[in-house]
DNA sequence: AAACATCAAC
């Protein structure tokens, strides 16, 4: 083949057909881009020519996930220069759709020092893409204030982006003042400061922010609905997730994956298995978060083995695949059903049929598998043995295991390592002091007592939440603030009664689960979920179900009293602790007593 | 030729 004259003017037919080229293939495949980049070489392109290359970035980019960067990147440093500022975007949105933050802001740079080209309006909302992933809120600030040099503050676009950030930082505060200032607010705007409050722990603020949209006539999306929802999962408010669904059908938002999908998961997060099970049977569209919600709720709320036969049928369903998160609710799974072989069964093809590298995450499920299972020497043994070092999750997981099955030596060593990770974390006191209650160590206790003034550790104070009708009743402690108190403690009283005749003692161990409570002089002084249980008994019709939230664990003694309640008074009782579910019904609990 | 916002976890 006779070589092509160097000249542009013989060459451009041949640009404007390789990139007629890619219009018409390139979004199918890398395959397919490789094919159009090997023509333009055989036909005498060359690659620094500047507008088959910013062709060849872009759809490079614009591949599905993951798409291939560095081949990306290597085109570009042969584009001639001066680079069209659109490369420049291109590439750093790719940088900040994959995750290297690093690279999209050393581009950034890059493009500022060369010189010749300009940030235009594209620019700083990819760039703050990339910032928002890193979860910096000081280097947030400083691109912030780049950003309103550069004029580009007042887009609606850049403005939304920076409220983003902020939110994923954590600093809701600074999220809303963004959105506060915003001349324009569209619905994403709304979406994004709703989302703000939502994912740090402010329900309540994400909706009142919901009926102040609502009352400016602005409809809502699958978005608004999926944060709403996820706010009331969070908190176990299901008569306020109701209110949300009924929002969700008013909107037309019930075909939706996404909103369906959290549905399901506000569901079984309020101990409600039965509905979310249905409520996956009615999808049309399932996606593997649909499959992966709903083995995770079986799995928190004690139905191990129902969620691994889910799990065998999503392996059977063409087109879906298993991810870590799938894993973790499988692992989770076989520990809190004393699984120990299938838990290391899964653990191994998870690597070697899914090809997943196990995380911390995983680790930690397997500590807890071990542990659980009274192996805590070898649960140790695997902490050593990890791959990476262990975080305070993992400690805690070991040192809860080591106070259920009373190894006191390991409990100490777990104990110092948490000091070293997470000082003041007042949970962590809780347990060994229970731990030392529970073997008569009286002076351990006290020291840990000590300890605890003198770090200045501040304990969470325990509360229950319990929903009746549209209301949500909040107990603590020893709580008589409620109108009905008196009503309430009459139960208490009567309830305490019936449960001794069937031989409830008391556990005194636990009343040094709350080290404050000691301090009070009242001799009966009972837990918030207790309070919750009894509230419950004289405000619901007999035989009702009742539901608990509790924000801590639930004592040794409560477990045992409401057991017996179930029982008893012939209730089902779905109590919602710190980190799983209790199904108390006919006097036994589907923790089978591992709380 | 392109932009901002969602879900599942030890």
């Amino acid at each position: 083949m006779p070589p092509f004259p160097e000249t542009s003017v013989l060459l451009l037919p041949m640009v404007e057909k390789c990139v007629n080229l890619l219009q018409t293939y390139g979004f199918s495949s890398l395959k397919k881009l490789k094919q159009v980049h090997a023509f333009s070489i055989r036909h005498g392109l060359s690659i620094s020519n500047a507008e088959l290359g910013k062709h060849l970035v872009f759809y490079l980019v614009s591949l599905p996930s993951p798409p291939p960067m560095s081949y990306a990147h290597k085109i570009f440093t042969k584009i001639e220069k001066p680079i069209n500022v659109f490369v420049y975007n291109t590439l750093i949105r790719g940088y900040a759709e994959t995750g290297d933050s690093v690279s999209a802001l050393s581009l950034y740079r890059e493009m500022r020092v060369s010189g010749f080209v300009e940030p235009d309006t594209h620019t700083y909302p990819f760039l703050l893409k990339a910032v928002t992933k890193m979860a910096d809120s000081r280097l947030g600030e400083t691109i912030h204030s780049i950003v309103i040099r550069s004029g580009f503050g007042s887009l609606i676009f850049a403005q939304n982006s920076l409220l983003h950030l902020y939110a994923n930082c954590g600093d809701v505060s600074s999220a809303y003042k963004v959105f506060d200032k915003m001349p324009v607010k569209d619905l994403v705007a709304w979406n994004s400061v709703i989302n703000g409050f939502a994912e740090n722990g402010k329900p309540n603020e994400a909706l009142s922010l919901y009926t102040e949209m609502d009352s400016k006539g602005i409809k809502p999306d699958g978005f608004t609905i999926v944060s709403l929802l996820s706010a009331c999962a969070k908190i176990g408010a299901l008569a306020l997730g109701k209110r949300v669904h009924v929002y969700m059908i008013k909107a037309g938002l019930t075909r939706n994956v996404h909103t369906k999908n959290v549905l399901l998961d506000l569901y079984a997060r309020c101990g409600r298995v039965e509905e979310a099970k249905t409520l996956f049977g009615e999808m049309v569209e399932k996606n593997s978060v649909s499959w992966t919600s709903l083995i995770v709720g079986l799995a928190v709320n004690g139905f191990g083995k129902e969620a691994i036969e889910i799990f065998k049928e999503m392996e059977s369903e063409k087109g879906l695949s298993p991810c870590e998160i799938t894993f973790v609710g499988i692992l989770y799974a076989c520990s809190h059903c004393g699984m120990v072989k299938e838990g290391f069964e899964y653990f191994k093809r998870m690597r070697d049929e899914y090809e997943i590298e196990p995380r911390i995450e995983h680790f930690g499920c397997m500590v807890d598998l071990l542990a659980r299972a009274g192996q805590v020497k070898e649960a140790y043994e695997y902490i050593m043995r990890m791959p990476m070092q262990p975080n305070v999750v993992v400690w805690r997981t070991l040192l809860g295991a080591c106070t259920v099955h009373g190894d006191s030596d390991l409990a100490e060593v777990a104990r110092v390592q948490i000091l070293q990770l997470e000082p003041n974390h007042s949970g962590d006191y809780v347990l060994l002091s229970n731990m030392y209650a529970s073997e008569q160590r009286w002076s351990d206790v006290q020291k840990i007592r000590r300890q605890m003034l003198r770090d200045g550790v501040r304990k969470v104070p325990g509360h229950s939440l319990v929903e009746v009708g549209n209301r949500v009743h909040e107990f603590l402690i020893g709580d008589k603030s409620h109108p009905q108190s008196d009503e309430i403690y009459a139960k208490l009283r009567e309830m305490t009664e019936r449960l001794r005749l069937e031989g409830y003692v008391p556990r005194i161990s636990n009343v040094y689960v709350d080290v404050e409570e000691e301090e009070k002089e009242d001799a009966l002084v009972y837990h918030s979920e207790k309070i919750a249980v009894a509230f419950m008994l004289v405000s619901t019709p007999e035989r009702s179900p009742i539901r608990v939230v509790k924000n801590l664990r639930v004592c040794a003694d409560c477990h045992l009293a409401i057991k017996l309640v179930s029982k008893v008074y012939d209730r089902e009782i779905v109590v919602r602790d710190r980190s799983r579910f209790h199904h108390f019904k006919d006097g036994s609990c589907s923790c089978q007593d591992y709380w």
